[in-house]
DNA sequence: CTGAAAGCGCTAACAT
DNA sequence: ATGTTAGCGCTTTCAG
């Protein structure tokens, strides 16, 4: 393979003018530079990063660790990432856990500490104090995504307010009986939004005067068939709910199909919003509290990518808008259920 | 940092028995080598993959090359990929065309080459000639995967076949007129999976003496969006069909939703099968091909690390299995539309 | 079983 | 503007 050495030979100059001119670094006549440039290109030069990060400390490299890389929410928030990256000429490595604690440790205790990336994404969880320990220690950027880390760095929206907006969206329509689908609140992964979305659907009851009732409330894993399950549960009640709320698009989408097949009309019967405006929420015209996915991966590559060029950053908490994107699956509740 | 070299000062050894102790390398006493690891651990030494990359010539790390890391398919490919790599101590480089030509010359011209990695996965697309001779000059094992090209490494389905099965199940229902959701047959992203379903639409027509009409034949572009748009068209005719193969199953889900607004049963007015047994398919009960995903994706890590471990490596042409799954949104067709 | 020494291909002072 | 000279941290002959 030919090397900047070759190149060097070729141009009769030395290895440093030719790297310094293949990096457009000044102090280089122009000449020099184009023609180095071209020699490289006849040559067939290809550049060997792994010498380079070795010489400079520099990998132009950040690993982004993600829970699931199937569920759209981290897949959209990689492709973000991905994208400002690939325009600052940073490579992606991808860690996907894959909801397995294993995976996890060996990622964080072995991957992500060889000196192999100069930036971390996180997203979405909650790194252990341990982890989080182990990530100072690094001594590079680290942003997370998705969650709310007190004193690192981190680019999420407001979960609570999401929340509030969902739920005071279906309290104005005059629901009062209204049903929450969530997720774990202390899973093993350890995301903090299912607890501030939870905490958000309380906050908005108790502003109408209502308070939380433990039968209104389920556990749909943020996942379809989660969200399916729970509401075929909660839609069963004889004292049904005239309103759900699913704390994300994904889980709603369970919802929709459940109501169906228990034979009831969305929003006839039940209104239904979610969270997150998913590619396939307008498809579905599902009623929901829109969040920017791939923005916030944009955002916190952007974010690392500046650390890396300061001498000395700040960890930044960047909250993203959320916006209420009213379809057509939430109405008024059924006069038959009025209680007034 | 601690490195190697800190290890063997400690354990007074040579670095080189250090390195041999780390790796598992034969040729180092039991206890020598519990020493190191003990020591390495104590004194929390961190490996430099860069410069055992530099040193070795091997990365221990593959690029894999996705179209578009939101749509399930591929997502699914890249984890099932990402999990043996992972066991194997193989880190993941992730580039994401985003459908974005530019990206993918980016890519092909300047990283993939870059001696990043040990080997490439490229999902779906077929590299243009150009392009090919670019990965076969690299000299490293390179696998395609969901794509047939002649000559090199693949894992997919026969796409052929699978839309044989899904046409012949409506057939066999005594449907007869089927129409037919793909996509773009020469995209600019070179897939070869829309051609070769399209034809084995047309080859099972063939074979129950149908005739394809273009009338019956839309372009959803693989999107639950398209599938929405081609499928009201086709739904409007006044000649209407009385079922749908879309070539994918997001596409499906797009023809559910358009059925739905126009007030057709699903399957009593018109029956819908797709491919792919997305992780949502079972929520809408949709009859699919089901084709293994993940799989795909994890025999091809497995193949290009077998051929990394391999002095020569003939390409292998893997076609892994697919299965009718018959589930709900199938049946015969309306008596009205009978014409025998 | 262990060690010495020569790089891998590049970058980064420090000179000139 | 360009050249010299050390490495970066590890692996890998080749010796012993």
């Amino acid at each position: 393979m030919t090397g900047i050495k070759d190149v060097a030979r070729e141009v009769e100059m030395s290895t440093a003018t030719v790297s310094r001119a293949l990096r457009d670094l000044p102090g280089v006549s122009e000449e020099t530079r184009t023609r180095v440039m071209e020699t490289a290109h006849r040559l067939g030069y290809v550049p060997s990063p792994g010498a380079a990060a070795l010489a400079s400390g520099k990998t132009r490299t950040v690993a982004v660790v993600v829970p699931w890389v199937t569920r759209w929410f981290f897949a959209a928030v990689v492709e973000g990432a991905e994208e400002v990256l690939r325009e600052r000429g940073y490579d992606l490595l991808l860690y996907n856990l894959g909801g397995d604690e294993a995976a996890r440790h060996r990622v964080f205790e072995t991957s992500l500490l060889t000196k192999r990336v100069d930036a971390v994404l996180v997203l979405s969880l909650k790194p252990s104090p341990d982890e989080l320990a182990r990530l100072e220690k690094l001594g590079r950027p680290v942003t997370v995504v998705g969650a709310d880390v007190p004193g690192w760095a981190t680019v999420r929206i407001d979960d609570d307010e999401a929340a509030r907006i969902a739920t005071r969206h279906l309290l104005g329509l005059g629901h009062r009986r209204i049903a929450y689908i969530g997720g774990a609140v202390d899973g093993v992964l350890d995301f903090t939004a299912p607890a501030a979305r939870l905490n958000g659907f309380h906050a908005a009851l108790a502003e109408a005067g209502l308070r939380p009732e433990d039968a209104l409330e389920a556990d749909g894993s943020f996942t379809v068939a989660g969200g399916m399950r729970a509401a075929e549960e909660l839609l069963s009640r004889p004292d049904r709910p005239t309103a759900i709320f699913a704390a994300s698009d994904e889980m709603a989408f369970g919802v929709l199909r459940a109501a169906r097949v228990l034979g009831l009309q969305v929003p006839e019967d039940v209104s239904l919003i979610g969270i997150d405006d998913h590619e396939m929420a307008a498809i579905f015209d599902l009623t929901t509290v829109a969040q920017p996915v791939r923005e916030q991966g944009r955002v916190a590559a952007q974010q690392v990518l500046a650390a890396l060029s300061a001498q000395h950053w700040a960890p930044q908490q960047v909250v993203l808008p959320t916006r209420l994107v009213v379809r057509r699956t939430t109405a008024a509740p059924p006069v038959s259920a009025g209680r007034t």
